[in-house]
DNA sequence: TCCGCATGCGACGGCTTGTGACGCATTCAT
DNA sequence: ATGAATGCGTCACAAGCCGTCGCATGCGGA
């Protein structure tokens, strides 16, 4: 054990150093060190840092007599194995769209990793990354709806919250009203739903949970007192007994049956409804789209998206609602 | 510079090992090291890869005489600084969403990633990994359309081929024949829309580009020739000036306004359609939105999703066009 | 204000261990 | 068959790591 110790104890070490907005004392990564089973007098810590710190860039900020040590915050990262120049592609695809997805707050805790791919890719294409952007497009669905913004320290705290099963505290502004109002509660899930963080949980043991937008959170702490234990609480089943989220409708899958155009049926051809998904063509020179899905209400307005690209044929319920939701529609324009 | 030369140096070893399609003889990793600066025997980097290799978990092939070292495919990473739990977080919730958007190949990369988020995550809560996944669900808009598959292979010479501009020869099935055929092209751009990879290419430096649709390629090969330099190929441009990507309908925004529900109001107040966006209430119970926005047939996709939720004022021509539709499909179902 | 305590750091001796050099065995290509 | 390349055992030397001691400094409690 001890043949290679050096290389694996300042490895340990150097993943020990947190990132900026957070610091650890010199003692503090000694002790972590000792954690994890690695038997080193403060003073070789003291020479590790000390060294290793103009070889690799982090650095120190003295208060008082204690020394503390961080990586800059805008460090990239060095991983081992390094990223290689596919996976740097995917990083950067990945973060074109996350962008449309995920708050502001939460993309920048991956910038480091953004920020290595866009290394590699300049590195390997020879010529500066500057030209790398203009060759990459994310295009999604519907019009680019904005993100809002969850604050970081309220992301940082649900992460506490929710992994170590304690009690936070929130002021929690609800919807329509002014000022923010207080809650103590136990956090028991998080759903992002298009874009919006969602954390579901409860006043005490008390069902049922409540959800929290979370951008609508303006502080947040966390307590110190464990949350009580909730028997058998099943996210899954949850969602779907709770129609907040708009998921599914039923909890068998239907047995869909479209009557498309042809710009929908190659659409469908390239991304299938589901797995067990037929094509085959119609008189009418449309095409049959049969398929097993969830009933969602995602899927009605989907469906509804193309107009009279898509006809639906079974099941008859769904037919019949659709109809009725074009005719409303109808009515609205028929002035 | 000698002084922690040891740390650096071994540091830059194991991040020159490749992961495993990937190998890399001694020999080749020594050169490695001279190139950036390391000065050192062939027996050092024996020695080092040899006792290296016990306390890190990567092996090594033998053929013949030489030795060839790899990272195992599997195998999480050693990042420095370490994932922090909240970025953990972020990745597992990137993960789930980057399901439904990426190819399975291109995921596939990031797993390294995803894994080492995983395994923080379940080394902070103290509990074990198991209960975690239990606790997070990401939930997107429509049906969950399957994402096709593309090779990985093609994925790799891909990146090689747009990086390095190099004319690359696919084997690619057009949509609807059975049979692939081949094409020498230069890649200029790729573009990944809605969860399809499409890449832009020409034949040679012949304007203008075509479209082959990745997960359609059966094969793929680097050649070792150059792309011939296209003047001035902007993507964006040639995005808007091709259909093909259903992107902006006009360069101008347009000033929209619409009548909408509480329902509708409710989440435009979330994820606003526009920075601009205002909303008012209107005598009719209903809710007046204004907001300037790129005129794109996936507006008109999302603004037929919503029925007679949406109703849209202005501009007229988009009324017009959205009453059409709408009257369309109503006749579908009139029967 | 004074004393105890914690921390950083310079210095020193012992000794682990990294390092280059040499030589031999093995494999592959010409 | 011969030479080049590679891996690896060995050895002597020296670099540098390590624990220890001692001193200086800053903080907090009595």
């Amino acid at each position: 054990m001890s043949a290679n110790d050096l290389a694996l104890r300042q490895w340990t070490l150097l993943r020990s150093i947190p990132r900026y907005p957070q610091r650890a004392s010199t003692r503090e990564l000694r002790d972590r060190l000792l954690q994890q089973g690695f038997e080193v007098t403060p003073r070789s810590v003291q020479r590790d840092l000390a060294t290793l710190s103009t070889t690799f860039g982090y650095t120190s900020e003295e208060e008082g007599r204690t020394l503390f040590w961080f990586w800059p915050k805008d460090f990239g990262l060095l991983d081992v194995p390094g990223m290689e120049p596919v996976t740097a592609l995917t990083f950067t695809l990945a973060e074109a769209h996350l962008n449309q997805i995920l708050p502001a707050s939460a993309l920048q805790l991956l910038a480091p990793y953004f920020k290595t791919a866009r290394g590699v890719l300049g590195q390997s294409s020879g010529s500066r990354y500057s030209r790398w952007p203009e060759r990459v497009r994310v295009l999604g669905r519907g019009p680019g709806l904005t993100v809002p913004q969850v604050q970081h320290k309220v992301l940082a705290v649900l992460e506490q919250g929710l992994l170590g099963e304690r009690v936070l505290r929130i002021h929690y502004c609800r919807r329509g009203e002014a000022k923010a109002s207080v809650h103590e509660i136990s956090p028991r899930a998080l759903v992002v739903k298009d874009g919006i963080y969602y954390l579901i949980a409860t006043y005490g043991a008390q069902m049922p949970p409540y959800h929290f937008a979370l951008h609508r959170a303006t502080a947040a702490e966390i307590l110190d007192q464990s949350s009580p234990k909730l028997p058998e609480f099943d996210l899954d089943r949850y969602i779907r007994s709770v129609r907040a989220f708009d998921w599914p409708i039923g909890r068998q899958p239907i047995s869909l049956m479209l009557s498309v155009t042809e710009g929908v049926r190659v659409h469908l051809e390239e991304r299938a409804l589901s797995s067990d998904q037929r094509i085959s063509a119609t008189d009418d020179g449309r095409y049959r789209v049969e398929a097993s899905v969830m009933s969602t209400s995602e899927l009605r307005w989907w469906l509804l998206g193309y107009g009279p690209e898509i006809e639906v044929i079974r099941p008859i319920a769904l037919r019949r609602e659709i109809a009725a939701t074009i005719a409303g529609a109808h009515a609205l324009y028929r002035c």
